[in-house]
DNA sequence: CAGGGTCGGTTTTACGTATAACGTTGACGC
DNA sequence: GCGTCAACGTTATACGTAAAACCGACCCTG
């Protein structure tokens, strides 16, 4: 039934190509081998087009179970794997995604990406990093870096301003900390921000406090205006609650620590809660408070956001809102795999929640 | 001299395909379409193989020069890119690498992938990340998320115990962080630990410190070991000088300040230096420190090991050795790629620099 | 002038997979 | 008993590249 001895031949070819295209390396170098779908039908019994069905999980009507079987015991007894450069040549795909966010130094990012990274290692696809070497900002060209062929890409908005280029590749983009309604992205998924504000401020409030100053984040992108709307909202029904607005500050410690000792050293009466855009302005801002010799959460409450360790790391711990930063990343990734499936998808927005700690306390009384 | 009208047909097809291939998402999106070697030939008259030859820049004495710019022109003119899948398959290659580290939310690590991935991006190879869900330990199955096919292996001591699993899989192997003279690792990339442990020495002992507590980590890596013999060396010489050594500490903020706590509190005389493995542990020690009543850096000074991030979001900011995260990562990338081209590669060490903070200060007099 | 080398290319082939196109075998309705 | 159809597999082919094998022409050398 299965012609067997004819293509001995080809198979030590095979065995000698191995031989010579692994350079022996330290002197012991083992070549891998690998068994490819011609060696498993032959074990199996089948033809080649057979095994790919199987492995492929496309024989439904078209091989039998019991064949099916055979193969798939074949394999596991051989070890087969696909090769997946042989099927991306085969299907025209590369099943390479590309990540573009401002910088993994962020620890938020850093988990965005382990979550992406993961569930693309279940999916076998790789993904691929823009590093913007400039920190958070828009990235200038997104492909600079990966010259390589894509299949989609997902993106934050914190590092792109427009998606015009990316779009120009004609590939599918999904967007993450964006705009929902924004018609460009093939998807979009985003942490309830506005939520975690209400939150921050519903326990503020219940705190008694009155009197807030908003420490907003010098980064246009949409993650950050809503932090500033949320909080205006939540506060427009209180009758004797006022907040002010520092003038933006880049995310970093020091940038944030400048920004509190103005406020906080502004003539006329001093705001009893900071509520910062970020962990590590809020970080800033308990350093700064200590610089000008008020105490936290005492003399000034101080509230942060994304929950970062660095939030845990500081003396008094933060008060903060925590992002799912890792399931960000799972859910843009899945998003992208159904937008390449052909399966649209839409917006999704992820829970948040307020983790209270040290840094925020009882406000002062009549201070 | 080209024949040019006979493939024609086999062109078209390949638009139909193209047509059929990509799906329709949200309306509008262009089939890509890219060129390939033999649409370059025929624009530049020249055979495929020259092209190949040409493009893979082994054309040194087999193509004239005049010949390799047209080819150069033309595939400029067609956008023309290679299609790594299908140089993949020809070579036999994966063009990807698997970094394992302990985790990526470990800033240090962060920014070694990024170096990595950096200089994997100029050459075109992609970066596998194992990413072990449990932070800094062993990793137990390396393959278990990378069940694609691999080039090479970079990986951090601290993540994994043994090579032994690894070498199974018949690949070459570059280590971070590791002892250099391991000879089961094809090459090793290190910062100069012992240096920069010196160099703490002898920046507490200009301070008139003599009394020392060494608040180690709790992991079992050449990284850590190298940290404590250079103390112990450094101080050897030091006729008043005397070191404790407390019991290990996890990597975490509140483990070390849990070590430091009971060091500062412990009977007998007060070390007036807490020098740390990491600046998490520092970190926590300034805790400590405060909670304790006492201050940093004037009644005790604290110094850490990283340089990350939160050496200067805390405060007071950190004294620390400044460990080049990102170079590693770069050296680690590019000692696998000399490997795998079969050129050996040694140990690379490279250079650390302490950088005086805040947390370290005078020696109190007479304490 | 014969024999060999070198230069500058081309032809051909194989990498391992997915799938369209094409048999083969029976069962079944009429 | 014959056409039809479904179920089950197989054959053949193309994906785009790299490189081995081949080949003509020209040059040198004895």
């Amino acid at each position: 039934m299965v012609t067997d001895g004819e293509q001995s031949g080809e198979r030590n070819r095979g065995a000698v190509r191995g031989g010579g295209r692994w350079p022996t390396v330290r002197g012991t170098h083992a070549a891998p081998a690998r068994a490819t779908s011609r060696d498993v039908a032959r074990a199996a019994g089948v033809s080649q087009a057979t095994v790919s069905l199987v492995m492929g999980d496309k024989w439904r009507g078209r091989v039998s179970e019991a064949r099916a079987e055979a193969v798939r015991s074949a394999a596991r007894e051989l070890g087969y794997r696909r090769n997946l450069a042989a099927r991306d040549l085969r299907l025209g795909r590369t099943r390479t995604v590309l990540l573009v966010v401002p910088a993994l130094t962020n620890e938020f990012f850093a988990r965005v990406y382990a979550g992406a990274a993961r569930v693309a290692g279940e999916q076998g696809v790789g993904v691929l990093l823009y590093p913007s070497p400039e920190g958070i900002g828009p990235a200038r060209d997104p492909f600079a870096s990966a010259r390589a062929a894509l299949d989609g890409v997902i993106a934050s908005s914190m590092a792109v301003d427009s998606l015009a280029a990316l779009r120009a590749g004609g590939l599918p983009v999904v967007m993450l900390d964006s705009d929902p309604r924004s018609a460009e992205a093939a998807a979009t998924v985003n942490p309830d921000i506005a939520d975690g504000m209400r939150q921050v401020a519903a326990h503020l409030l219940s705190l008694g406090h009155r009197r807030f100053a908003h420490l907003a984040a010098d980064v246009d992108s949409w993650t950050f205006r809503v932090r500033a709307r949320a909080l205006a909202e939540a506060l427009r029904d209180v009758p004797d609650a006022r907040v002010v607005r520092t003038e933006p500050a880049a995310l970093h410690v020091d940038a944030g620590r400048a920004a509190a000792e103005r406020v906080l050293s502004a003539p006329g009466a001093r705001p009893t809660a900071l509520v910062c855009d970020d962990d590590m302005l809020a970080a800033g801002a308990c350093k700064a408070a200590r610089r000008l010799g008020l105490r936290v959460p005492d003399d000034v409450s101080v509230t942060g956001f994304a929950d970062l360790s660095l939030a845990t790391a500081v003396d008094p711990e933060l008060t903060t809102v925590r992002l799912p930063a890792e399931a960000v990343g799972e859910a843009g990734m899945r998003a992208l795999a159904a937008v390449l499936d052909g399966r649209p998808d839409g917006a999704a927005e992820l829970p948040v929640s307020l983790v209270a700690r040290d840094s925020s306390g009882p406000a002062a009384r009549g201070a």
